[in-house]
DNA sequence: ACTTATTTTGCGCTGAATGCAACCAACCGC
DNA sequence: GCGGTTGGTTGCATTCAGCGCAAAATAAGT
């Protein structure tokens, strides 16, 4: 009659106070909480938050600076996330890519990037007969339909300097040249997507997005390939889409709320003057 | 003399579970794990686990597969993990890794000193092919590449201290004696950069150097890992780029200009923060 | 259907978390 | 130096929440 004993007491004092220490937004944001801050802020004794946090600490889940005093996240939730992240995605990504499959009756891939290679990680086919299998091909990112949008957070710089490294020949006019390139590239940070012509000759075209993980990094990319090319105007609406899509799988693997484009901080030129090769 | 009142039992308990949870490489990788599996890898009792796994599920720490009734790890871990200091770090320092790893095409990481161990942050693979996945993974600092460069700061007598404790049998040889260490040590202070040969199997040599904080304190190392060892002179050109891009990200994160080699204050007492005992 | 494997639940008992208040330590202005 | 204020830890009796055992429920084979 009273209420569900779903969660247990300790569990959810603790994840309290570490949802206290992730809240960023309110209160003396600069660095961390101090003791009192949290407990007042909880409604809850000093002393249970003192006890509780001292715990965490010794577990890593806070760490606390030796000279403030204050508390913040430790690295051991960091380490959990990041060695999971990686089995997640493909699982967590699979009835996305198949919302998408059937939505447009194509196929969907899941793509990531390795080196400079696009490495297809999962593929959901379309209705239609037998597909050319993608699942664990790499091809080069320069003629990926997902490689715009993995390649969406680099720098122009190192853009320029891969798809030079790349096209060695002639093939500018084949897929477009670096020009054209960057404004997808600028397209896919604006609007979220890219729709891309002619690449691969089994995936003539399709629209792709780019998935973040939860630290904001791209992780991956929703590729839907399209056989018989479609209105410009189909294929951007259905870019859109794939773009919503691909926004809800990087919630779904732990994205905060914040910073959707990534827009956050554009960091300065790693490259500078080291051009030394 | 019994036993420490330090750490609550039942978080002790939670993470251990979440621990198993992000531990793939051993058991049915596949997908999650089974309540019995968990219970009798912890040695523990299975109805305390299965308590335990539901407490976790209701705050979303973890997540339960509806038709396998596996659990893995759930969205709120991820969550709180992309808000921690190390995920700031991350997301600034990406853009120079991967710049380091398209100009050497090696594999190239982001490592924090945490306690004697050393924590792979971020790595950046290089375009060949499968390499192992090492962040979120502890290494032992002086098995670690980036080891010398984390230690830069500290004082010559606390880093014998620390190898003295850390080689227990006749490794010394296999990884470098106390005097090597020191030299090393001293090289990262003056060239800002350390070149280390072989020390884990899988990365066998590569170059290292410091990242500082705004405060000037050495926050983590960058390290490049070399498949097959160059020349001396290479590796020592290789070191000398590192360097320069550790001091570009060590200028984005807010280090003044001056002060590179932070001779300013080498703190007194930093053994405060020692691990275990 | 039966048998096995896996997970959940009921329930006394014990140990660990709780809250209060006292205690400790900085910091501040004077 | 002193009293005051803020921020954090510790001692201790009470009490409640987690523990383990075993049995029930559920799923999965055969």
């Amino acid at each position: 009659m009273s209420e569900k004993p779903v969660s247990s007491a300790g569990l959810r004092r603790d994840m309290e106070i570490l949802e206290v220490l992730a809240g960023h937004g309110d209160g003396p944001d600069a660095d961390g909480f101090g003791v009192n801050w949290i407990a007042q802020r909880l409604g809850r004794e000093k002393s249970q938050v003192s006890r509780a946090l001292r715990a965490l600490e010794a577990e890593g889940m806070v760490e606390r600076d030796p000279v403030t005093r204050r508390y913040r996240l430790g690295w051991r939730l960091f380490s959990l996330a990041a060695r999971t992240q990686q089995s997640r995605l493909v699982r967590v990504a699979e009835p996305f890519l198949r919302h998408l499959a059937t939505l447009f009756d194509e196929d969907t891939h899941l793509c990531v990037l390795r080196g400079e290679m696009v490495l297809t990680l999962s593929s959901v086919p379309s209705s239609r007969a037998y597909h050319r299998i993608w699942e664990g091909v790499s091809v080069p990112v320069i003629m990926a339909a997902a490689g715009r949008s993995l390649l969406a957070d680099w720098e122009d710089e190192q853009i320029r300097e891969l798809l030079r490294a790349a096209l060695p020949s002639g093939l500018d006019s084949a897929i477009g040249g670096e020009e054209q390139w960057l404004a997808d590239i600028e397209h896919v940070r604006t609007a979220g997507y890219a729709v891309t012509d002619v690449e691969l000759e089994d995936s003539a075209a399709g629209v792709s997005a780019p998935v973040r993980e939860h630290r904001g990094l791209i992780a991956a990319a929703i590729s839907v390939s399209v056989t018989r090319t479609p209105a410009e105007s189909r294929m951007r609406e259905m870019g859109a889409v794939v773009a919503e899509t691909a926004r809800r799988l990087s919630t779904a693997l732990g994205l905060p709320p914040g910073a959707p484009g990534s827009g956050a901080d554009r960091s300065p030129d790693p490259a500078g003057s080291a051009g030394g090769r």
